[in-house]
DNA sequence: CTAGACTGATCCGGGGCCGAAACGGATCTG
DNA sequence: CAGATCCGTTTCGGCCCCGGATCAGTCTAG
């Protein structure tokens, strides 16, 4: 069975979720900074800087700065990997998946109180 | 009726829009500019700056520059209210809908993708 | 051991966005 | 009228992000 979401529903789901995130006064995270959040919590590791760059099509010194902010805030942390130190991995922290949950309650949340 | 979805599903949904708004490298909208855009084709008008900027809990030069640069890539356009001179009414565009439209189809061909 | 490849970080000039404050035009009020 | 008020915009100093080039550290093949 797969999810079904009329076009309309789909901007509404949207605007609302985006709208209240703008309003809430937290974190304020680009989408590249989001996407790198998600795709380090949602496939499985390792994730490193090179690798992220090339699944967001992004430049590396972008994915450090991202990687800076998201550090900074808590969401996610480096660490060197021993077997190749060349490598950083990026890794989880608890804070990045409160984070997370929180907002995928918010857009359940929110789509629940969508027509149908 | 509701729209049932987990978060786990609402994470991977928005994982896959987020990546892949990310990786085309079309006009690349901030969650502002896009609160916006979503706020002035899905409520009805008239949208005026001092009301866009209460509606998203941003300052009123926030809204100015966000209508510049989605003015620029003419999603979205300007019009001086005649009835009162004061004001700037914020209207659709051609190209909006069409951009909408194209986003909407994403989200919903994902959401289609979906294992629920 | 060394030359080369490869990693992530840093440097750099350029550009965008930020909010507080000030501004000019339009409108209302006394 | 003139003053007060409302509107959107502009100015200002500051901060963050951009990507190409380059860097120092690490690994590997010969």
């Amino acid at each position: 069975m797969t999810l079904e979401l009329k076009p309309v529903q789909a901007l509404a789901l949207w605007q609302d979720v985006v709208l209240e995130t703008v309003r809430r006064e937290g974190p304020d995270l680009s989408s590249r900074q989001f996407a790198i959040l998600l795709t380090v919590y949602l496939t499985s590791p390792p994730h490193t800087v090179r690798g992220l760059a090339g699944a967001l099509n992004v430049s590396k010194p972008a994915i450090t700065r991202a990687l800076d902010a998201l550090g900074q805030l808590d969401l996610l942390k480096r660490k060197r990997d021993e077997a190749d130190r060349r490598n950083v991995l990026v890794q989880r922290t608890v804070k990045g998946s409160v984070f997370l949950r929180d907002f995928a309650d918010l857009v359940t949340s929110v789509a629940g109180r969508l027509e149908a």
